[in-house]
DNA sequence: ACGCTAGCCAACCAACTGGTTGGTAGTCAA
DNA sequence: TTGACTACCAACCAGTTGGTTGGCTAGCGT
């Protein structure tokens, strides 16, 4: 074979990705990333030691991937929001990822230490944008957007059921996005109504 | 053995939601339901047929029962959120099973026809509520609460991190808990502004 | 040219999976 | 009591799983 160990290792990585957005790191299998790699599954064991730690990695990837794909957030609360659930939309994988990890994971966070640097930058981010003082004001905020605009990936059987079928559609999908996009702009400045009538 | 069909019925219901709520229909080990339940997993083939469809027996349960615990919305809409909110704290099952559900199922949705009914019934108690004409523009908000009750039991790692460690502590899920709920009724008055205004 | 390291794979393994089977024993009607 | 029916279970089965092993070979330094 081609014998170039990292073109390898991102082959894997990549193929690791699709399997494990899927059906998350129990229900992926292992052989099935090793074929989709076109590589043998033990090189997995070779470069990453086992399942557990290719999760990892790849959610490290990908972690590290949507800091450069969503841009800041800027004044105008509503489309920054309506922008990052379009990229949830076209792009389920990180959020898949983090359900997947929340829901299976005992609890123990791999890569703490990036990750909460991470969203310390986003949260800072926020607040310069939403005009708040500290980060830790914003992250409640941040956390509400992540919530509203991935729900629909998460759940999409909720969502028919619940928005009807018109959510496969076009028009019902344009809807939805405004409805979140306006929900949020108001739920921020409700909030901070609240918040400085202290 | 007791020899009651009901009750044997009833006690492997009971173990598979929580074999379920924890891993999932995939993850979920027929073996570790029989013996929680203390009963042959033969059982299981003879009363629900298999895995799958003893999820979905599990999952009506579930669904059933919610809308007992959970009252009809009132005027003040963030007591109301505050209310779902906490009940999902308490009891992480329903929106874990929901979430495995939308992440693992391949489309097809179980018991369509009586879930519609109920989340229509709830949207009728929504537009009520909000002083909406119809229940379909009810639906948009009930799926916006349902994203922002749920969020925080669906990616606890990721509530850590943005938050901080203080939502492990008393004070920090009562700030949560009421940020969830201004931002539920700014989020509501602005869409409902948004719209008036056409 | 030669040896040595590292990338790579086919074949293998023990453990575990959802699901089945043959048979035992309570229960009820006659 | 007998016979039939139903709840029940231990043992079993074939297929699949994550992970390992022994050996092959490409490519580099010498």
């Amino acid at each position: 074979m081609s014998r170039d160990p990292s073109a390898t290792k991102a082959s894997l990585l990549a193929a690791a990705r699709v399997e494990f957005a899927a059906h998350g790191a129990a229900g992926a299998r292992v052989d099935r990333i090793a074929e989709r790699a076109g590589v043998s599954k033990e090189r997995i064991y070779g470069y990453f030691g086992s399942k557990d730690k290719l999760f990892d990695a790849v959610l490290d990837e990908v972690v590290e991937e949507v800091m450069e794909f969503v841009g800041a957030p800027g004044k105008d609360i509503a489309a920054y929001v309506r922008r990052v659930h379009d990229f949830h939309q076209q792009q389920p994988d990180l959020v898949r990822l983090l359900v997947w990890e929340g829901m299976q994971g005992g609890g123990s966070c791999p890569n703490r230490r990036s990750r909460v640097e991470h969203y310390v930058r986003k949260n800072q981010a926020m607040a310069e944008a939403l005009g708040l003082e500290t980060a830790e004001d914003a992250a409640p905020f941040l956390f509400m957007f992540m919530a509203i605009c991935s729900w629909s990936v998460v759940v999409p059987q909720v969502a028919r059921l619940v928005l009807g079928e018109g959510i496969d559609t076009e028009d019902g999908r344009d809807r939805l996005r405004k409805h979140i996009g306006d929900f949020a702009e108001g739920g921020v400045s409700h909030v901070r109504e609240q918040q400085s009538r202290v």
